[in-house]
DNA sequence: ACAACATATGAATAACTGTTCATATATTAT
DNA sequence: ATAATATATGAACAGTTATTCATATGTTGT
């Protein structure tokens, strides 16, 4: 079996004809790819943050830890879904809480989130 | 009427009685909040990303401009949804592409892109 | 003009997501 | 113990999304 055939995706077996193909391009990064596993697991990661509210709840956690009635407060949207809403989060690893009393003060968890939050707004201003 | 009554969210009057509140905290946010459109825009723009084949997609590309068979190839999905997807991050800002011939070359947009990857993919090794 | 190729697009469908509503849990004060 | 507060959770429903299938568009070679 040639190189070249060893490329071919079984279900699609005509692209091997197309000319623009670049063999020596896809041959390289073949191996590189990233896995299925970190590809779902990135895509989970931005999957958190593709919500107006959940990315609202990230921006009021910016400026500092806060209960859970204070973002319901900021971001002006029941407490249920405040609370849905940053169990979300929290399974992504973007917030952690603490409890004092019967508050539970939620903050960022650690750098990467306000870094991407940062190029994301970067981006759309462009 | 007073400052504190003005942070009242409308709804959910209760909660004005908590006692985790950190109302300096909230006044001080309440001005510099991110836009509704702006989170709007920020949130869009995660969901691009927010797609297991998108980021397999992107993946690709940071490794160089390639034509959509090469892009079908490396990822393992049918023709029509690569090019569904392209069009999502196409419309995201965060490919763009140029024709030779039959074939179209797609290509990472900008700079933000492999930032905005690169800290998902540190932020899941963690 | 015609055939073949490379890619895009629209419709349809199955799977998923965010909110609401009702209720449960945990903490504190009485 | 009981009541009140702060938050979480489960079910249900409406809206959204990714894929597939069939077909359309644009390009090249003959």
């Amino acid at each position: 079996m040639s190189e070249e055939k060893e490329l071919q995706c079984a279900e699609c077996p005509h692209h091997i004809e197309c000319g623009g193909k670049n063999i020596e391009l896809v041959k390289r990064l073949a191996d590189k790819m990233i896995t299925e596993e970190e590809a779902y697991f990135v895509s989970e990661l931005f999957k958190a943050l593709s919500d107006m509210t959940r990315v609202r709840i990230l921006f009021c956690l910016l400026g500092g830890e806060m209960c859970v009635c204070d973002i319901q407060e900021l971001v002006g949207v029941s407490q249920s879904a405040v609370s849905h809403q940053l169990r979300t989060l929290k399974q992504a690893g973007l917030v952690k809480y603490r409890r004092e009393g019967k508050s539970l003060y939620y903050s960022i968890a650690d750098g990467h989130v306000s870094t991407m939050l940062a190029t994301g707004l970067e981006h759309i201003s462009e």
